[in-house]
DNA sequence: TTGAAAGCGCTAACAT
DNA sequence: ATGTTAGCGCTTTCAA
């Protein structure tokens, strides 16, 4: 390990010296800084950050906590937040919490001791109390919001998307729109049924509990939830789903499919969040689809200015897009036991 | 910031017995510990690791540098690390390089300012070289092998794979089966070449080079290769496709869509490396799966032991997966040219 | 513009 | 079994 006295040594300097002239080059006079420069380069030098770090109590890196890394939702958004923080020096140290609230809070406490300058999270319910482990820490709230007082959020128009998607189920003449929506304890899942029930309103539509069944965003809660809504009497069945996000609805179309029912003839069906998935499906299916890069992206430009100490807005909304594809249809009118027996 | 000074105050102990109580308590009597410990715990206290680490000469953590965090074969096999290190308290710091020299390069600078205890790198043709910033670390290679001599590498019988899924188009008929292979500076696309070259032999098949287009891994590039190969006169044009990974088989799926050429009836097609995506697709798609979560996990552990001075296997191969779905079927005899104008 | 000296929080010799 | 002391590599007063 070569050290910065090794450098000093070779450029002939004190320490001090060789520090300034590496960090803040302004304060050394040119002739020395080349040297310095000079024996930092042939002696391969790296500074060692830890030291740096320890002195300057902080390190000049961030926290990235992610509840689910396998969805490729969130790798976007970490991919996102990476580029960004590579590109201005900062390293990223990434946890996966898998939604679990003891899993966020060792990955707290671990950070805790790296001295993060930040953090970019996207929180769970119990965000809120384990982030008293990080009291004055700068957060930045991905994806969803925590609630919190005052904490700095970049999210995506939730409730517009949502609004969308079930409006244009209603323009093709659905009647009966059912919903897969998220756990009501987080805040994107309350956005996007606020948003359905809206559009319901303005479609004329009444709003039926039975149709909104709630799951935890997984590929087997998105099925269960299908299974059960698609297996209601004939008459109460939905002709047409939408649901809350991109493994769901993974989860919705198999259950579909092991019921022997075709989209977008059978049943009508949209998205939250697009995927490769969702585009090679056959049929495509339709999504609202979300800027998973530029969100990532976006928290990570508004810690790091948020450090540089420019004040920064609380809360962002990026717009999602909808994205008209194969497996939303005009309602056909179906073979009923009712029209049958007449 | 609480200290492990302010700990050894309140429970009246030097720092060093503190610190001691605190990691290697089988040094401190019974009733001191106990002290210790409970101070610690009233004041929340949590070691400062950047100090820890740069004391002892070395953090507790290891490096992970992949090349596509968004592939999910990439995700799967950083959460594999990831679950084993952090089980045994070790931080993982992860670096994503696209294929980029320059960005491997950046990546392993970074790391050693952290001092890492090891590291775990998908290698690429560069690694051999940019490995030579960080002398002396532990170095497991993951997926690929850079071909360092006394390397430790944790891989997958690509050889076998292959091979098993080119015989299975040879058994259903095919004749004229094409490949779309990696980067041949790539051990796993040679490797894979080299199973689909032994099957066509076992099989009486000849080798012909102009069904063998190599891309670089991503779907665009399987989708060039794909079309370069489906347009190919019809005596000459491959009735099936070995796909050597994930991101080309899309590309090739999608080119052969584009041409209007239904699967598996005018195209047979085997891809390597499991996905949702294949799974889900319609028609199913046939493929060789890898067991990617097992080979993060064990990467890690086999560093782990390393590092623990277990001796450990310099090589190790985890058994790849035939999965048959619908996506291969028996050659069907083709309307050709030829046979409508005898 | 440069150097000397102190100290970030921790642990490992060494001493008792 | 515990305390004293020194030092990891760096940056930052303070002084010259």
């Amino acid at each position: 390990m070569i050290s910065l006295e090794d450098v000093a040594k070779l450029a002939q300097v004190s320490p001090a010296t060789a520090s300034r002239a590496l960090t803040r080059p302004e304060l050394v006079a040119e002739a020395t800084r080349e040297r310095v420069l000079e024996a930092a380069r042939t002696l391969g030098y790296q500074p060692n950050v830890l030291a740096r770090s320890l002195r300057q109590r902080g390190s000049r890196s961030l926290g990235l906590v992610v509840t689910d890394i396998l969805n490729p939702f969130h790798a976007l958004l970490a991919k996102g937040v990476q580029d960004v923080a590579e590109a201005q020096g900062y390293t990223v140290l990434m946890f996966n919490t898998d939604e679990e609230s003891a899993k966020e809070r060792r990955a707290f406490e671990t950070l805790r001791g790296h001295l993060p300058q930040g953090l970019i999270v996207v929180p769970t319910p119990a965000t809120h109390l384990n982030l008293k482990l990080l009291p004055n820490l700068p957060v930045i709230e991905l994806d969803r919001a925590s609630g919190r007082a005052g904490a700095h959020t970049v999210m995506v128009d939730n409730e517009v998307g949502a609004y969308r998607a079930v409006s244009h189920l209603a323009a093709l003449g659905h009647r009966r729109i059912g919903m897969i929506v998220g756990r009501l304890d987080i805040s994107t899942a309350v956005e996007r049924h606020e948003g359905y029930r809206r559009a319901l309103l303005d479609a004329g539509l009444p709003y039926r509990p039975e149709l909104v069944v709630p799951g935890n965003h997984r590929e087997a809660d998105g099925r269960a939830a299908a299974h059960a809504l698609l297996t209601l009497p004939p008459a109460e069945r939905p002709t047409a789903l939408f649901v809350g996000n991109n493994e769901m609805t993974v989860g919705a179309v198999l259950a579909a499919r092991e019921l022997g029912l075709r989209l977008p003839d059978d049943l009508s069906l949209i998205g939250f969040d697009d995927s490769r998935w969702a585009q090679t499906m056959t049929p495509a299916i339709t999504v609202v689809a979300q800027p998973a890069y530029d969100l990532g992206a976006l928290a990570c430009r508004t810690l790091l200015n948020l450090l540089g100490g420019q004040t920064v807005p609380q809360s962002v909304r990026l717009k999602t897009t909808f994205i008209e594809r194969d497996s939303a249809a005009p309602l056909t009118p179906q073979p009923s036991p009712l029209a049958g027996s007449r």
